[in-house]
DNA sequence: TAATCAATGTTGCAATTGCAACAAATGAAA
DNA sequence: TTTCATTTGTTGCAATTGCAACATTGATTA
């Protein structure tokens, strides 16, 4: 929310999301929402919160697909909340801005809001373009090394782990244990040193 | 360009170029391009030609990660182009318009223009998506599935390949001869029929 | 038509990974 | 501190996949 209404005072803050049509929805702890959203192209704007974005495959197993929590932003830019396969989970009481897409692009005169937009977009793009570029990779190792390399700023050889290790494995989409042993492996090479979540490169490329 | 410049006149489009300080750039077949550019955040729009942003990792195996014909859109929105692991190859006599992320966001008075990105922008995500939710999927059979889902169109049951099964294999991040075989199973399974690139899907989810 | 190249099909085998089950460590709450 | 829940570490084993090598088909061009 910050993000997107950053430079706008909170009088034109108000009439844009009138202009947008935009809805207010306040969801308890732990309940399943926007499951009755009809348009494929919205975008909603957590402004407080927790929730989590799942997916139940066939064999009963649910991966979490994104955990977003203040100011994040999801919809159709997140998951494709139309499948049956995926639900979308408050984790705590949440209150969720709701804004169709072609709103957006019809919305006149809100140079600055439109460009927010934008910029907002831009980071998402990229963001999914590091996933991708991760998820490309066909061994847990590569993955983990490209993972580093994103993380690492060029100079900076240390890392934080901004989520827990179950979470990498998820982001990387491989099994928790498997991701485990090559860490271990990783450590034994004297690739990496590791204490908690602060991770170690000791390897330049 | 087409959908970047939709409902621009040819001059206002060649104002907006200037105003974006957008330059052009013509390269010849089989050169590796923009190697040298220091911005992290640029826009590159194929006006003609065909390119390839390919991957050499480590052990000198080459991944084509995109595959851009006319009109594409790429640049920080497709690669991390400052990796050295990356290359942008021309397949073709390739020419190109690169635009900063800046003067986009820093554009006055071209609402049109603005939009026209923005919808670039939200297509790009939505491609994103759909791929990262084949990538994160642990068998090339799931991987498959995903891909059909996502090509029907809900009621549609035929899907025709945009490409080869190669690059499909690419696309999903799979070795290409295993993928083959999880299709001889599909089909002796009789989930899918395949004549060429025409995919026919015998299931219902 | 023949020749050539690219795409697809097939298979055995080795390497990697997922999975399950359990142990150990860590952190949070009573 | 004690208790409980969550996270992390570990391992054997089965399943899946990558890889390589080669066969087959299809398409393009001389």
């Amino acid at each position: 929310m910050d993000e997107l209404f950053k430079n706008i005072d909170n009088p034109s803050k108000i009439r844009i999301l009138q202009q947008l049509e935009a809805y207010d929805r306040t969801y308890e702890k732990n309940k399943i929402i926007l499951k009755s959203v009809k348009s494929d192209d919205i975008i909603c704007i957590l402004i407080s919160g927790h929730i989590q974005i799942i997916k139940n495959d066939v064999n009963g197993n649910t991966t979490i697909i994104e955990d977003i929590k203040n100011s994040g932003i999801f919809g159709s830019l997140s998951a494709n909340i139309a499948s049956s396969e995926y639900e979308i989970i408050t984790k705590e009481v949440s209150h969720i801005v709701i804004i169709e897409m072609d709103n957006i692009i019809n919305l006149t005169d809100n140079q600055v809001f439109i460009k927010n937009v934008l910029t907002v977009f831009y980071q998402k793009i990229k963001e999914f373009n590091n996933r991708i570029e991760i998820l490309t990779n066909k061994t847990i190792r590569e993955k983990l090394l490209t993972f580093f390399r994103i993380m690492s700023n060029h100079n900076n050889r240390i890392i934080y782990l901004p989520f827990s290790y179950s979470e990498l494995a998820d982001y990387i989409s491989v099994n928790r244990s498997a991701m485990a042993r090559e860490m271990k492996l990783l450590k034994e090479e004297k690739l990496i040193e590791v204490k908690g979540r602060k991770i170690k490169l000791l390897y330049y490329n």
